[in-house]
DNA sequence: TACATTTGTATCGCGAACGATTTAATCTTT
DNA sequence: AAAGATTAAATCGTTCGCGATACAAATGTA
């Protein structure tokens, strides 16, 4: 019966926690990213298209879990500050193919030191290398089954 | 150097998946919550909300680490539809109280049932119920972390 | 008592997220 | 080849999240 109530404490949840730990991570890297005159979400675009350079919507949002009505808009933004270029593909006209200007391009080699930047903010005596690293092995799992159920 | 490049790799990276897992978790509440007409920010607050039925704004945001600006609309939105009700307080007049209404107050009968639905969606044979929980546990203290630096 | 500072909310503007719907292109089936 | 189904983007409307800013009430201080 308690135990009932009890289930709708925040404390007992575990989507609260998650939920406001990845609004507190981003709030770590808008100061990072300020300096490159880019989002969090833009920035995930762009850490897409180092890998690969040249993938359509679709490609992109597989990868970040986005749809098209959320990503049309962010890469319309991204191509306004001339970080991307988008075209309809010529084997399938459905198909927007994006891909790095220059500039989104060369973003990179300023962006590489953020990764180092923010596992500083994660650092802390009271947590471990390996408790962390557990904790992301965890988080991948329970992604994919998210993903999943989605 | 390979190394430095692999950091800007999505899938090496903590706060991705944190990101998409927290919107996907959000996606498998919203059904239930639609029932209830309600989003998932608006069913943390009646949460806060069933465990202490008056609050101020301040107090409010503090256990959910959201600021006024986000916050006051939420409640506005609440407040129309006889969820809470907004009054300043006596003792401090910068401060406004929120408190239950009957209706918000009855709805958490009809939460009761959410925590074990969701429960059943992160349910997975791929993962242990003490794998969770040490999840758990490391994501607290994560958060606590992280909120001390921001 | 004056004046400065702090505190608690609120307002504004922008960038996500996302459900629902629409449009156009492509594929399938007959 | 025409009709119907599927797919890829885009559009629209609502709600968050948050930085910047405003403002009044409360508090601290000379």
């Amino acid at each position: 019966m308690s135990d009932n109530l009890a289930s709708l404490y925040l404390e007992n949840q575990l989507c609260f926690p998650l939920y406001a730990a990845s609004r507190l991570t981003t709030k770590i890297y808008t100061p990072f990213l300020n300096e490159l005159d880019i989002t969090y979400p833009q920035y995930l675009v762009l850490m897409i298209l180092w890998q690969h350079p040249e993938q359509t919507v679709n490609e992109i949002g597989k990868k970040l879990l986005l749809e098209s009505n959320t990503l049309t808009p962010l890469l319309k933004r991204m191509e306004q500050k001339d970080l991307i270029q988008r075209t309809r593909s010529k084997n399938d006209e459905r198909s927007v193919v994006v891909t790095l200007t220059e500039k989104g391009f060369s973003m990179r080699s300023q962006a590489l030191s953020i990764p180092q930047k923010i596992a500083k903010s994660f650092q802390d005596e009271s947590i471990s290398k390996e408790e962390v690293s557990v904790f992301k092995g965890t988080l991948d799992k329970l992604l994919g089954i998210l993903a999943s159920k989605v």
